[in-house]
DNA sequence: TTGAAAGCGCTACCAG
DNA sequence: CTGGTAGCGCTTTCAA
């Protein structure tokens, strides 16, 4: 490879000094057009690249890089719809501020928090259900700005959530309105600890990440304004895999043949539960009712088709990427409404 | 927010010089274990933050990222099924090797080539359909690795594609097996320029992009060898989008009643292509056989299941990245087999 | 408008 | 093992 050319070597062939160079790059204005032109042709004759984007970065302290992260799991970005609806928004955003996005990607923890450390990016946008969090310490410990999905932070800069809440009781009410009346909650992961299964009272009780809790909580509300006890209620508590919550629902069918309405945190793990009950010799929704959470594109084809608490992840994206990026300007603490999405499953 | 505090000041303040305390944070080894642990002390103290990423880069030149391009289009990265699986084995091969991933996002075209510039990343991964194209020529003046992905860029360090030709023909052959006789083949974008719709033989002949040439050669020579005469086969040319392949099904059915196979070029557009059938009353597969391309996990659910030709994107994306990382370590020119994938949309 | 020169903060080299 | 120092390539003052 031939020596770099670099910004001063041109400066000099043209004549001129190096900061005169160096505007005829980054601001054409300050240079009279002829000179201007001169500079370039003389770029060009030596082959020159351009500015050094390292060094400019250095001189200019900006990295025209958003930084995302997903500290829960890792490659978890490209294999979850939710998720890569979410990345979608952020890229738009991105795009429309001129700016590139850089995938924090690690194997392992503490290599994660060497890629935080080695990511030349000006904010950080992080998705993640737990607040407690090495990962998060070590992008604190950068002193940019962070903005975090679906979870609150201390000292964020900003956080975009849904109503959880009101999304999740909406679910339940629906269900409630189909006639469903013994019930069985199939919930994200709850805590940092992994613990699938069912879930006791304790363990209930002991929910740390915050999408878990009010989600539990929306439905717990529902079910007891219609009456029912949450003691009666089945808790499990899955993998957000479809594969995963099949089988658990086969499982759970077993054990408690009556249950006729699922409530489930996500609509991946609806779609499994769609199959273990056709599995386990169940008419949908004659049977059993079945209710997700986020209205994937892929819920319109299942058989049969997901009811779902629909929420715009594209939006939530855009949104935290703007927030991330912005100046900060006025409210740095969104909610996000959800609707209902009434598909074959329910009725 | 507090001054900056740099190395130079914890060396001070620790009574070592810049180069052991530079060596503390980098190198562990070459410091004596007390020393050092009075240097990690001081900063500590003082708030050192660790070594300043850009000032490290520009020192070392290196940027610990690789940077991914979609030039066809910019937002498509998340949007297509196949793009994301790609993603995903990129991601997978940049966590293995500790470097982040950064997606270069972009509005236009002319705006990409800033967005090229602006990247501090240590190789390119091109993945695109033409290279005829700006965005590439700006890439490549950047001087960096580059490796192209389903398509041959010129002066690449390495490309990985399929053999196209060989899954096409395996496709047709397939439905000829099945007893298809009339057949219609629904292309991908075949050019730089969109001209969605039915393809005579000139524009047939004017095909850029490599993997539309090459999977329409595979076709067209099982389909020659079973004595089916080239200009008896509907070409037509689909938006890689379900919902446009659907209509177009449809008024291709209207005007060619008789056709009784489908080749579809990637699985989106089949999976709107049984749309498409369906809603002009034809049952599958008994009236008319469909064929897509890719394998996506989409087409387990669709109504019927979807028959295809394999390949593995994420494998793709990986060994992409592999070569794009690597010391370019001999072989640089993969070509992946692909499997033919038989579901009830041909049986 | 243009030129000269000062760093941005760090790592790598070489000498001890 | 440690210290001193050059310089990565650029942008941005400040003066002319």
């Amino acid at each position: 490879m031939a020596e770099r050319v670099r910004l001063l070597d041109v400066a000099k062939a043209a004549g001129v000094s190096q900061g005169t160079a160096s505007n005829a790059f980054g601001k054409p204005d300050l240079v009279r057009k002829e000179v201007r032109e001169r500079i370039l042709e003389v770029a060009r004759e030596l082959g020159y690249r351009g500015p050094h984007v390292m060094a400019r970065m250095l001189r200019t302290g900006k990295a025209g890089a958003l930084g995302v992260v997903f500290p829960d799991n890792l490659e978890y970005a490209f294999s979850d719809p939710v998720a890569i609806e979410l990345l979608r928004g952020v890229g738009r955003e991105c795009a429309r501020q001129a700016v590139n996005m850089m995938i924090i990607s690690a194997e392992n923890p503490e290599q994660a928090i060497t890629a935080i450390n080695n990511a030349a990016v000006d904010a950080f946008l992080v998705h993640c259900y737990s607040d407690d969090n090495d990962i998060i310490s070590a992008i604190q410990r950068r002193n940019q700005p962070l903005v975090c999905i679906d979870t609150d932070i201390a000292g964020a800069a900003g956080t975009v959530v849904l109503d959880d809440f009101a999304g999740a009781e909406m679910a339940a009410q629906h269900l409630i309105d189909c006639g469903a009346r013994r019930f069985a909650i199939l919930s994200l992961q709850a805590n940092k600890a992994e613990n699938f299964g069912p879930m006791n009272a304790k363990r209930r009780g002991a929910v740390s990440h915050r999408v878990v809790r009010e989600r539990l909580g929306g439905y717990h509300a529902a079910l007891k304004k219609a009456g029912i006890a949450i003691e009666d209620i089945v808790h499990i508590e899955c993998e957000n895999m479809s594969s995963h919550s099949a089988e658990m629902v086969e499982t759970m069918l077993r054990d408690h043949p009556k249950i006729d309405g699922i409530l489930a945190m996500s609509d991946v793990i609806a779609i499994g539960a769609l199959d273990g009950a056709r599995a386990s010799g169940r008419k949908i929704p004659d049977d059993i009712k079945v209710i997700g959470f986020d209205g994937i594109a892929e819920g319109e084809r299942t058989d049969p088709p997901l009811s779902s608490i629909r929420q715009d992840s594209v939006e939530k994206g855009r949104l935290a990427a703007e927030m991330a990026l912005g100046e900060t300007q006025g409210d740095n603490n969104r909610v996000l409404e959800t609707s209902l999405l009434v598909r074959g499953s329910t009725r």
